[in-house]
DNA sequence: TAAGGTATGTCAGTCGCAGACATAAGAGAT
DNA sequence: ATCTCTTATGTCTGCGACTGACATACCTTA
C-alpha cells in the first residue's frame, strides 16, 4: 500500500496506524464533535477505508480507549510487589502514586481527550465501563494477596473512585500535582469512614 | 387502535404500552439474547411498529432501565428528611434501608433482568451509566445538607458501590435479605479504613 | 522465483435510529 | 351532531455503525 513518489514501499507497522487513527479521531472529534464525526471520515483522514478502521477498533468509541491495558498492567505490577504489611487501600494508593510518571507523560493527549469525554454521553459510558473493568482487575489482584472477596471488591471500587476523581481534577487544573489530588482524596475517604477525625 | 370484537375502543395509556414493551423486551432478550433481538421484533410482539418503540425509549437498551427516576426520587426523599446529626455515609445507608420495600416489590422483574445484564456488555455499560448518574444525584443531595463537594462525591460513590453490590448479591441468593447485604457491605467498608475492628 | 501469510480494499447486507409527513382516534367546543 | 385540535401511531426514507465474504496486493521465506 501507499507508495511514495520514488516507488519505495513504506512498511507501516500496525502500531503506527493505530496511533494515527487515534490522533485523527481526537482531532476530528474536537472539531466537529463525536456524534458528528463518522468512522469513514476518520479513516479517510488517515488514508484508509472505514473497513480498516473497524479492523483496528471494535467500535468507534474504542479509538479513544486504547491505553487501558497498559494502565492495568502497571497498576497490577505495583500491587503484586507491594509490601505484605500494607492494608488493601494503602496498596492501591501506593500503586496510584507509582503510576504518576506515566500519567504525566500522557497529559497532553489525556487532557483534550477528557474534555471530549466530559461532553459526550456515549464516551462517558465507555469510560465508566473501562473504570469498572479496571476496578475488577484491582479487586482480583487484592484477592491474590489474601484479601477476601467483598472487601477486595469494595476497596477496589473506592480506590478507583479516588483515582478517577483525582486524575480528572488534575487534568482540569494545569498547575496542579496529581499526587496532591491523590492525597486529598485519600484524606477525604478517611474522614468519610472514620468517625473521630 | 386495537379494536375488540365488540367494537369497543380500548384506551391504552402510554404507561400501559411502556410496560408491555418492557415485558416483551425482557422476554425476547432472555430467549434469544440482547444482541440477537431487534427493536422491530419487540415492537411486533407488542403489536406496534419499530418507530413507536423508539418514541417510547431513546434507544434499545433503555427499555430495561426505566425505573431509575423512581429510585432516585425515593432515595433523594429519604436523604432530604434524614436527621441532621447523621454523618453522610449513614445518611445514605438510611436511605438504602428505607428503599427496601420497593426493591422487594420489583424482585421478580429485577432478577431475570440482572441476569441478562450480567451477560450482556452493552447493558452493563448502560447500567454503570445509570449508577453513576444516581451517584451524582446523591452527591448533590448531600451537598444540599452542607457536605463539601469532594466528600459528597466520594461518599456517594462509596455508598452506591455498596448499594449496587448488596442488591446484586441479594438477587443472586433467593433466600437472603437485602438488609443483611447492606449491613455486610457497611461493615466491610468500615473495615477498609479502620484498623481495630 | 514460487508460495504462503497478512493487511487492505471492495461490496453487500443488517440493524439502530431519526426526520418528515400522513392518518386516524379521542377531547372539547359550538 | 359536527367540527376542529391534539396526540399517538404508521409509513417511508435515509444515514451511520458495524460485519461477513471475497478479491488483491504486499511481504516474507524458502
Amino acid at each position: 500500500m501507499s507508495v511514495t513518489d520514488k516507488g519505495v514501499y513504506l512498511a507501516k507497522t500496525s502500531d503506527d496506524l493505530r496511533e494515527r487513527f487515534q490522533a485523527a479521531a481526537l482531532d476530528l472529534f474536537q472539531q466537529y464533535g463525536y456524534e458528528q464525526t463518522t468512522a469513514a471520515q476518520i479513516a479517510a483522514k488517515v488514508g484508509v477505508t472505514e473497513r480498516t478502521f473497524f479492523r483496528y477498533f471494535a467500535d468507534k468509541r474504542e479509538v479513544l480507549f486504547d491505553g487501558e491495558e497498559r494502565v492495568r498492567e502497571a497498576l497490577l505490577g505495583s500491587i503484586a510487589d507491594a509490601p505484605e504489611a500494607l492494608r488493601p487501600i494503602q496498596t492501591l494508593f501506593r500503586a496510584f502514586h507509582a503510576f504518576r510518571p506515566e500519567l504525566e507523560a500522557r497529559r497532553f493527549y489525556a487532557k483534550p481527550r477528557q474534555e471530549l469525554i466530559s461532553i459526550t454521553p456515549a464516551l462517558q459510558e465507555r469510560e465508566l465501563a473501562k473504570i469498572s473493568a479496571l476496578s475488577d482487575a484491582l479487586a482480583a489482584a487484592l484477592q491474590v494477596r489474601g484479601v477476601e472477596t467483598l472487601e477486595a471488591t469494595l476497596t477496589a471500587q473506592i480506590g478507583m473512585s479516588a483515582f478517577a476523581h483525582a486524575t480528572i481534577k488534575w487534568l482540569e487544573d494545569d498547575s496542579s500535582d496529581v499526587d496532591e489530588w491523590f492525597d486529598l482524596a485519600y484524606q477525604s475517604i478517611r474522614r468519610i469512614l472514620v468517625d473521630n477525625e
